[in-house]
DNA sequence: TTGAAAGCGCTAACAG
DNA sequence: CTGTTAGCGCTTTCAA
């Protein structure tokens, strides 16, 4: 019986040169495959290194180099399909490069985010890609940036600063939404979002350089060029959980004239919104239309299958991932993928409803 | 100018410790609140470090300790919304005790689990939360408890290894799927899974500590309380893609005497299975009955309701975090949350058609 | 091409 | 309660 009980301790670089008969220094160049080494040298340490089961101890050199080979998600919500998604191209492309990542989830909590990209920069992370949930509030990522820490922003975009940012553009698309809307014969168009803001929507408000912006922004458009203009209190933001899912989807619909279809900007919301326009007993598109952001595949299953505006989630994680692994000096593919959304027509607008 | 554009230095311990006038030692023992420090000490400490904008290196941090505050996960598949719901349950649990989450996706690849488990090991992270993607093959797993990892197995338990193990036991819930459909008329009956075997399953199989062998042998059982027999080439394994899950459809399906019901194994596949049954022209539940494993959102929206058997992942993914956390030496909740398996009962099950 | 030696920032003995 | 002193395992000057 050994006098200590501690787990195996680990070979180490030390242990590997003393086996191969040379330098600390020699065998950890070899073992890094940095610096020159020659032949013999090499395939000693080699040997050596797998004779003694030799692996690096990343902590160590995260140690010296300052930096690990990791870098940090950070999103509002992973439960979110659009996150998961994305989630899985960042992971998929970054592995090839010997990166790992860190995911932090923020419940698109501005403080929890900020405590996040913190603890992320305490960890020395390599980089980060994160999804800021708010467009204002924003030194944190500024100053991660300064810190000398590859940032780029994923879906929403922050005005002022310098950061690669990685969305698609929805202008097109939200356009054509609310032009088929428009054409179908509806007026009272909803829609919900979960983007926090301090107050209700008014015409006109910065909603930065958001991916709602964008849609809200494009509906209106449609609007002006009917010659009509959109009833503002139909925008309900701030839809970022249950209850407050609910309230928005009341205030549509509990009204004197209530919405004749609405909007979902994402999944999650869409879950939401046909969870309550099935509890009401409302039919889809005879009653009320429907539209959502995301193209999942449950979205072509439920009945009727829902028309919604499909956005390349999986490519942008990894144009994501690429565009971080530019600044941290890898070589990436130059081209970008394309990032577009188009419209997908299936069976959830129709007109409106006679009574309306 | 200065000489260097390096990205300004952080502040350190020992930064601190000169400010405040006093050791390194007593510093650090007063940033890192262990050991014996005087008020005075502490108050000029934390002065200091506020003043200076201390954040503790984590990376050094582990280098001395050994460990990281970061724990890893390793799943197969972040995009099924069962493995990313169960994250979040692990996240939020852990987050409270300091940690911070590491993901790897294997692809319910078993090298690249065995390599991922290897190098987050490297990375010392404190401990693992992995649903590991064979029953069989786990030297690595087990490899990594004796290196003095903690390691919590998710999902999927291995036989002769002694490793805590969260997962909700389906035995009850199995046989009552079957009993639904024997009742309801069906012989037979199919089964979907991506869970990966060398062969096509043959009665008696072992298929490890896994879901898929209680759900299976539930359904078994169901047939031998009815004095009947399962044919075993229902049972369709190894649906992890498109195609393979395309070729399961069609093995079940297209065959003389098909199947009249299809039980899914997980919402991935249910929607695979759906979207074929779809495109067949196939009516649920009239011309085939459907039950799915995970109650997720929209199963409840797709027309009919989909039956399914409901499992607590989030608490699940809470309750690995825990026991990962117990065996780190922290304080948790003595008692363990309850993680059952229940049938809910929709729309998606009905008597097997005339012509069968 | 090689080796010696100096840290990286922190924790942990060990003395006082 | 406090300070001194070693390292942790790796990378990286700097000379040879």
């Amino acid at each position: 019986m050994t006098k200590r009980e501690q787990p195996v301790r680990e070979a180490t670089v030390a242990d590997v040169a003393r086996a191969a008969g040379v330098s600390k220094a020699q065998a950890a160049r070899a073992l890094g495959g940095y610096g020159a080494v020659s032949e013999q040298v090499l395939s000693l340490v080699i040997a050596a290194s797998e004779q003694l089961g030799y692996r690096p101890n990343q902590v160590a050199r995260s140690m010296t180099t300052g930096r690990s080979n990791s870098i940090g998600v950070v999103v509002g919500d992973i439960e979110n399909a659009h996150f998961g998604l994305a989630l899985r191209g960042i992971s998929d492309e970054v592995r090839d490069a010997g990166y790992t990542v860190v995911l932090v989830n923020t419940d698109e909590d501005l403080d929890a985010e900020v405590g996040a990209v913190q603890e992320l920069l305490q960890q020395r992370v390599a980089g980060l890609v994160v999804a800021p949930c708010s467009s204002t509030q924003t030194a944190h990522l500024g100053s991660a940036q300064e810190r000398g820490r590859a940032v780029v922003l994923f879906d929403r975009g922050i005005h002022g600063l310098e950061l690669d940012t990685v969305r698609v553009d929805f202008a097109d698309a939200a356009l054509q939404v609310g032009r088929l809307l428009l054409d179908a014969g509806h007026r009272r168009i909803g829609y919900v979002s979960s983007l926090r803001t301090d107050g209700p929507y008014e015409p006109g408000a910065d909603l930065g350089l958001s991916p709602v912006a964008d849609r809200v922004r494009g509906i209106e458009q449609a609007f002006t060029e009917a010659e009509d203009e959109w009833d503002p209190t139909l925008v309900q933001l701030n839809a970022f959980s249950d209850d407050t899912l609910a309230a928005a989807c009341a205030e549509l619909l509990d009204r004197p004239a209530p919405a004749t279809a609405v909007v979902c900007s994402d999944s999650l919301i869409a879950l939401g919104v046909l969870g309550h326009i099935k509890r009401r007993g409302l039919r889809i598109p005879e009653d009320i239309s429907v539209v959502a952001y995301d193209d999942f595949p449950w979205t072509e299953l439920v009945e009727p299958p829902l028309t919604v505006v499909a956005q390349p989630v999986y490519d942008m994680g990894r144009e994501a991932a690429r565009a971080l692994l530019r600044r941290l000096g890898h070589r990436v593919p130059a081209e970008r993928l394309p990032l577009r959304a188009h419209l997908v027509e299936r069976a959830s607008v129709g007109a409106p409803s006679e009574e309306n």
